[in-house]
Parts: structure tokens; C-alpha cells; sequence
DNA sequence: TATTTATAAAAAATCGATTTTTATTGACGC
DNA sequence: GCGTCAATAAAAATCGATTTTTTATAAATA
């Protein structure tokens, strides 16, 4: 009973539990805005300054990032951003377009109406939006999401995540001008016509040409601005 | 120049650059092996205590082990193993029998010459073991890596080396009465002459099976003896 | 001049102690 | 009796300082 209710909160622990989990989603909204750039040494010392925290702190919100494939990490060398280049922007697309069919036609298989309705909800909620607003990636990534949910495997779903927010890095690296001619809502809705129709051959084609067209746009602006090197 | 030469190393590191990861690696292992019992409370200062480190690199190897899924954290709870149980041997290997045949498809539609020679070898070099044997895991390991290490495609061979360790965590907990009637060089053998015939279809149905007998017999034993509480 | 070797500076890794938070237990009132 | 609350004990989280390792710099040797 040491606090009074009036008084300010802390600045940094927005929500988090730990200054160590403020941290880490801290560092991991910044690499994945690419304001630490992929290859960036991660500086132990100058982070623990910047965030007021000890250097263990530092130290165990890196080592947490390492799990989600967005720093690495060597021994007696540090930390650094996970490097990005087109051969892994080409290699990530292609493995998220084999799971993310995969799992959509599980889902189509076992999805019940629940689903289907969560499905066309989910896209609903993306209607009033567009890409760049400040809700658009929540409700982007929780469309996405739920298409496959009814995939009924935790482990694939799981790496969907992984596979998802490295793809959100090569979006940022791209997001130098505005994304220019493409109707994101017909694509989504033409992904969700096809899905509810239960037409998995039709939808799996039609969510591996999304996937294609968003690797292709940040190939192209990557080719014109996007240094990774700093 | 304090040390002198011959006198023996510290006990610890064994390969290891840093404690850090001499702990992690240490922890590993007592976990595949099931040592650590899954949902066990991983208490930081005892593991400080018997390994001879700080709490900070006990914490930072913990940290790290959260990536590879196998241990889980929850702020001011400290860590644990990560739970395991049928339900999640169940997603486990039909994730794993999903991505691994799509890998399979993959690497018999690409590998050359130089790939089909590989696999022909790491099957030969396991002739001379069986499982129980030292060498087993990791020339069992190395001929599925092999296998499908032509798919091109790095985020599923990671992915595959998750699923590979997770499921090794319960062929642990079956490993208590000597493996009965299963002739694994056969099912090997099997599975090595249908990918060298490029045969995908033959293929990934005899991988499919091989997965889910490991599944099968790990859940028989499971029932049986596997206490996963302690 | 190129390569090595010594030296100094910087950064990473590690520790032991302190602070904060959670879990436990027993008293108290309904 | 049962739930609530406070005091205490235990554990997790955090810090600041120390030790070790690597990197950068300069001198020395071939």
C-alpha cells in the first residue's frame, strides 16, 4: 500500500509485466519498422542507456527476440537485427505461401459455420480501413488469422505467426513511398468468396497470388531505396 | 597471462564459448531427455546454485530456450518446461508429417545427383547403429535432414528442426521398456528407395506412416507408464 | 611494405547484492 | 465454517560493479 492511485505510472512499462517484457516489445516494434536496421549491431550498453534499465534486462529481452528469428545472437560477439536480403524475403514468401495454403484448405475441410462467420467478420472489420492506418495491422494479421484458424494445428499456426511478422520487416523496408495501384479489400475478398464457397483449389491460388504480389512490391521498392547496410 | 597451461580447465564449459551457453546446451539436454519432467517449475536460483552460474545466465539461457519452444515464461512466474501431452504429440506429428512431405515433394522435384548421393550415404551410415546406440540420434537426425534438405526452402528446414526436437522430448518419455517389434532400417530403407525413384506420392506416404508409428508408439507407452506431472 | 606482436580501449559476459512481486499462512470478522 | 485481509517468507526481477573477451591501435620484425 506504498502507491497512491493519482500518481503517474512509470513511463516505461506500457502494459508490460516486467521492465524486461517492456523491453522486448520496445525492440521488437522497432526492428520490425526497421528503425534498428537488419544487420544493426545491437549495442548492449548504449540500449541499457536508452531504456534506463540494467544490461541483464537488455540482455534477456534480446535473448527472447532471438525466438521470434529477429535478432541473432553470437557468443562473446553480441547481439544484432536478423539480416534481411531478397533471398530471404524470396524464401519466407514461399515457405508462408506453402503453409498458409496448407492450412487453408485444413481449415476449408474442417471449418463450421462459426468459422465461416468469424471469417466474413474478420474481413468485414478491415472494410473501414486501409493499409497505413493505425488498426490496420491488427485487423490485417486477425483476418489472416482466422481464415486458417479452423486449420485445427496449434504448431502450424504458430509458425503462420513467425512467418508473419518477418514478412511485416520487408513491408516496412518497402513502405518508402505510397503503395501505389492495388486493391488490397478485392484481393481479401476474393480470397474469402472462395474460401466460404469451400472452393479450396480456387482460394489457395488466389492467397499464393497475395502473398506473390506483397514479396514482388517490396522486392521492387527494396531494388530502389531499401539499404539494409547502414 | 594468469593461467598456466597445464592446469585443467574449468569443468564446465564443455565446447561451449560462454556459460551462458554451456548452460543452455546443458539445459537442453535434461530436458529432451525428460530429466526436466514437462510442466516442471524451473526454479532459477537452484539452477544457479547447482550449475555454478549467476541467476542473470541462468535467466538469459532460459530465455533462449523459450525460442526452440521448450521451455515457456510467464512474467513474475519465472519459467517452466513447456507441457506436454497426447494432445499436442498429436498436432506435433501431423504438423510434422504436413511440412516434412511438403519438403519431401519439394526435394525429389529438385535434388540433383550430388542430394541423391547424399541420402543414399546418411542411410548407409546408419546401418551399423541402432537406436539406444550413441551415435543414433545424431545420424538419424542427419539422414531426415538430408532427406529433404533439397526443398530449397531454409524457414521449413527451421521449422523442421523444431518439430524434429520437440518430438524427441516424447521419444523420450516412451523410451521406457526396450522399443518392441518395429524394424526402423526397414521402414528407412523403404522411404530411401522411393524418393531415389522420385516416386513423391510413394514417398510421402511411407514418411507419413514413419511419422505416425513414432507417434503411435509414444502415446502406447505414453498411457501406460509417461507421468508427465511428477 | 606486409605480417606479427604487443598494448590499450571497448564491449560482452558474469557475478553478488538489492528491490519488487508473488505465494503462504494464520488471525480476524461475518 | 468460510472468506477476507495482513504479515511473513519465498522467489523473481533488477541493478551496479567486476571480470573476461574481443576489437582497435600502434610498435616491431622480417
Amino acid at each position: 500500500m506504498q502507491r497512491t492511485p493519482s500518481l503517474p505510472e512509470e513511463p516505461d512499462r506500457l502494459g508490460a509485466r516486467s521492465l524486461t517484457s517492456a523491453v522486448f516489445a520496445s525492440l521488437k516494434a522497432e526492428i520490425l519498422a526497421c528503425t534498428l536496421a537488419p544487420d544493426e549491431k545491437l549495442h548492449i550498453g548504449n540500449l541499457a542507456k536508452r531504456f534506463n534499465v540494467s544490461i541483464a534486462a537488455v540482455r534477456e529481452a534480446l535473448s527472447r527476440l532471438v525466438a521470434d528469428g529477429l535478432v541473432v545472437a553470437r557468443d562473446q560477439q553480441g547481439f544484432r537485427v536478423s539480416p534481411a536480403s531478397i533471398g530471404d524475403l524470396s524464401d519466407l514468401t514461399q515457405t508462408r505461401i506453402e503453409i498458409e495454403c496448407l492450412a487453408l484448405r485444413r481449415a476449408i475441410e474442417r471449418g463450421g459455420a462459426d468459422w465461416a462467420e468469424q471469417v466474413e467478420s474478420a474481413w468485414r472489420a478491415m472494410l473501414d480501413h486501409r493499409p497505413g492506418d493505425d488498426e490496420w495491422p491488427a485487423l490485417h494479421e486477425r483476418f489472416h488469422v482466422t481464415l486458417i484458424s479452423a486449420c485445427g494445428l496449434d504448431w502450424l499456426m504458430r509458425f503462420r505467426s513467425v512467418l508473419f511478422e518477418q514478412t511485416e520487416r520487408y513491408r516496412a523496408l518497402s513502405r518508402t513511398r505510397a503503395t501505389p495501384t492495388r486493391d488490397i479489400h478485392v484481393e481479401h475478398h476474393a480470397i474469402v468468396e472462395a474460401t466460404l464457397a469451400r472452393d479450396a483449389d480456387k482460394a489457395t491460388e488466389l492467397l499464393t497470388a497475395h502473398f506473390a504480389r506483397t514479396r514482388d512490391l517490396a522486392i521492387k521498392n527494396y531494388t530502389n531505396h531499401g539499404d539494409t547496410s547502414r
